[in-house]
DNA sequence: TTGGTATATCGGGAAAAGTCGATATATTTG
DNA sequence: CAAATATATCGACTTTTCCCGATATACCAA
């Protein structure tokens, strides 16, 4: 999903009827993707969401998520200056 | 354990005894400063080792482990570009 | 307010990882 | 070869993680 995120337009094309990139990508076009249920997929993306590497941006009914490129840096320096 | 194995000296001062820090820190040791069983640190350091993140050099009865720096910068690396 | 849609949370079963004791293997020493 | 020591492997049990269906919450439209 990370992965997927860094190329939204890309991957996820039906994005466009959901208001567009400039919040992120919502729940519903992830799930589609990933072929898991609603449930895991929304735990999952809030687990990333807690942990830093993505933000969420709820609008109206739906909730966008997006990258945090920061925090990719901060674990990249991290395991080079820390582990 | 892999913070740890950037500082043996420190880390193991038992090692002195065992061979000295050259090829690395000897099962044992980092068994003791772990405070788990010996087939837990052993099963697990051979798990670090297939990962890439160290390696081992059997020497008579023992088998040395330390780092590889370079997994760790390739990992960094890796996260930077990849994900 | 009622029904529809999107997302979040909860509880449980399945799968994976962590840890142990017992035992096997390898090496050294007598 | 036999005993001692260091490490590796195996099987079982426990803990954690993964993933699901059911349900709750939030928002929108009629």
């Amino acid at each position: 999903m990370l992965e997927w995120l860094k190329d939204p337009e890309f991957n996820f094309p039906g994005q466009l009827e959901h208001g567009g990139f400039e919040h992120g990508v919502c729940v519903g076009q992830i799930q589609a993707k990933a072929g898991l249920t609603q449930s895991t997929v929304s735990e999952y993306l809030s687990i990333l969401q807690r942990a830093g590497f993505i933000e969420a941006k709820r609008v109206g009914q739906w909730t966008y998520y997006k990258r945090n490129e920061g925090a990719f840096e901060a674990l990249s320096k991290l395991i080079q200056t820390n582990l």
